[in-house]
Parts: structure tokens; C-alpha cells; sequence
DNA sequence: CTAACTGCAAATTCTTTGCATTAGT
DNA sequence: ACTAATGCAAAGAATTTGCAGTTAG
């Protein structure tokens, strides 16, 4: 349970879907970072060792694994998606964002997050209940200026 | 007090902005609708009336506002911004939203919010002292399927 | 084998920009 | 009059699509 990856090739196959080698690349740098990857970030770090795989390819790619549940996807405002794996695979924390609107630093915090959590699932339960909804998921974000920008 | 937008046109004046009309009419777009307008939704309904607008102008109008302070600005990641305008202006209670993942039918709500309140401005506190931010705004959204969209 | 996936190029979509003209103040 | 803002057309940027060739199962 030290890692939860182990099923995301069957999880792949039972769909239908191939594993292959640019499946593969790609859920490597995912599974390699903490970081939130754009699409062109991925295709920046898998051109380097690999230059005929597509930016196109990366884009399904990510595409295939948000849709199997694998990838959070997000958008920050800075005009275009980021990608992170999923949470649920324990290597990663639940965290929530924390996103400077002038130089777009993003910080990932999980400090808070066990208070919050409690008043979360019951939102979440009562939203559910009073609006007929299935919540799956959710994203809070705090917007501002980080120190530096702050000036 | 019922009308907090009076100032809005004195807020342009005082930057050296001039009160156009496609700037009056869009303020008035989004003034009579409670619902989160893209560009292309604005650009839409003035388009009906004033054919000579363009959307460029929109795009322009929406970011001046914006930057004044006046405009919410969202993505529900269906792949462009929304606004609306902002809560300061008592017209619209400060809300969280709840998004459909299949059709998009996006909620507001506002119940919860009292008891969200409590322990979003402690979080705050704590964070912007923490990572040495200063915190302006936050965005909540739950994600999940509404009642057609579960089946 | 054969259906899914890739790689390329071209298309789409949303948004922004350049510039000559118009219109607030 | 002065200069910000507009309207048009065209450019940009992120993402998607069509299709012939490739490859995993």
C-alpha cells in the first residue's frame, strides 16, 4: 500500500486502453513531482529524451488519465490546465491552493485542511442533499499577493 | 445604500477612463442578471441591439471593470471566464458554487456560508501569516453530478 | 490480425493586439 | 483639442481533430 499506482496500467486495460510507451513516460513525470505540470510542461520535459512524441499525444494522454480519475486538473488562471495525480493514491495529500494574482506563485497548503475538512463533509452532505447533487470533488482557492509581490 | 453601483462611474472617471456606451450598456448586462456571463454571452445579448459592438470591446469593458474592482471573474473549467458582478455591491450575496461535471449546470449557494465564514477568515489569518500573503479573495466550488446527470 | 494509439499538420476556440477612426471630457 | 476607447481585421495561444501509419494485445 506503499503505493497505489500499482493499478493504474489494469485500470488502463479493463477500459479497453494500451499501455503504451508514451502512457507510460508520461505517468512517470506525473508520478515524479509535486509539482502542477501544464500540458506544454509535460511535453517540455518528455521532448527532451524523447522529441517524437506529440504535443497532441500529451494532451490525450492526460486526457485518457483525468477521465480514469487519475489526474486532478485545475485551472489557476494563467491561462491554461494543470495536471497533478490524484489524491487518492496516498502519496499525495489533500491540499488546497494558495495563488499570488500577480506572479502566479502557487503554494500548496495542507496545514489547515484537517479543521476544514469536518465542516467540508458536512457541506458537502447538506449541498448534496438540498440540491439533489452528487458532489464528487472540490477546489478552494485563496487568492492574493505573495510577499515578494507585495512589495 | 440600496444601490452601491452608484459610484461605479466616478470609479472610471477618477482613472482617466471616460463613460462610453458599450461600457454603460454592458455594466447594465450584467447588472440585471444574477447569472456568471462569458464574453461571447455579453457580447451575444448586446449584440442584438447595438450589432456595431464588438467583442473585442466586450473582452476590453469586462477587464476594465474587472481591474476596478467591480467584476468577479471565474473559471468553471469549461474552458472560458465568466463575471459577474462583485459582492461588495450588496446586490448579490457573497456565494459558493456547486458544478455539474456532465452538463455544466453551475448553483450558487449560499446557505452554508454563515458557517463557512467563521473558519474561512481564520484560515486566512493564519495562512496569510504563514506564507506571508496578503489574501483578497477565495473561490470554493464543489464538482459533481446533478440530479438529470447522475440518471 | 485489428482496433487503439500515435504523430503530424491543420483546424478550432477563446482572447488579445495593432491601428486608423470616433467620441468623451 | 486632447487622448482614451472603439471597431475592424488580424494575430496569438491553448487545445482539439482528421487521418494515414504504427503498435500493443
Amino acid at each position: 500500500m506503499q503505493d497505489k499506482h500499482y493499478d493504474w496500467k489494469e485500470k488502463i486495460r479493463s477500459n479497453g486502453g494500451r499501455l503504451t510507451t508514451p502512457r507510460k513516460i508520461i505517468f512517470n513525470i506525473l508520478n515524479s513531482t509535486p509539482k502542477h505540470l501544464s500540458a506544454e510542461d509535460v511535453y517540455f520535459i518528455i521532448h527532451k529524451k524523447n522529441p517524437k512524441i506529440g504535443l497532441p499525444t500529451v494532451y490525450r494522454t492526460l486526457d485518457t488519465l483525468f477521465k480514469i480519475g487519475y489526474l486532478n486538473k485545475f485551472d489557476f488562471g494563467d491561462g491554461h490546465f494543470r495536471y497533478e495525480l490524484s489524491d487518492f493514491q496516498n502519496k499525495h495529500q489533500h491540499h488546497h491552493h494558495l495563488i499570488c494574482t500577480k506572479c502566479g506563485k502557487i503554494v500548496d497548503y495542507t496545514d489547515f485542511i484537517e479543521k476544514e475538512t469536518k465542516l467540508v463533509n458536512l457541506t458537502e452532505k447538506e449541498l448534496s442533499k438540498k440540491y439533489n447533487f452528487r458532489i464528487d470533488n472540490h477546489i478552494f482557492q485563496f487568492y492574493g499577493l505573495c510577499n515578494k509581490c507585495k512589495k
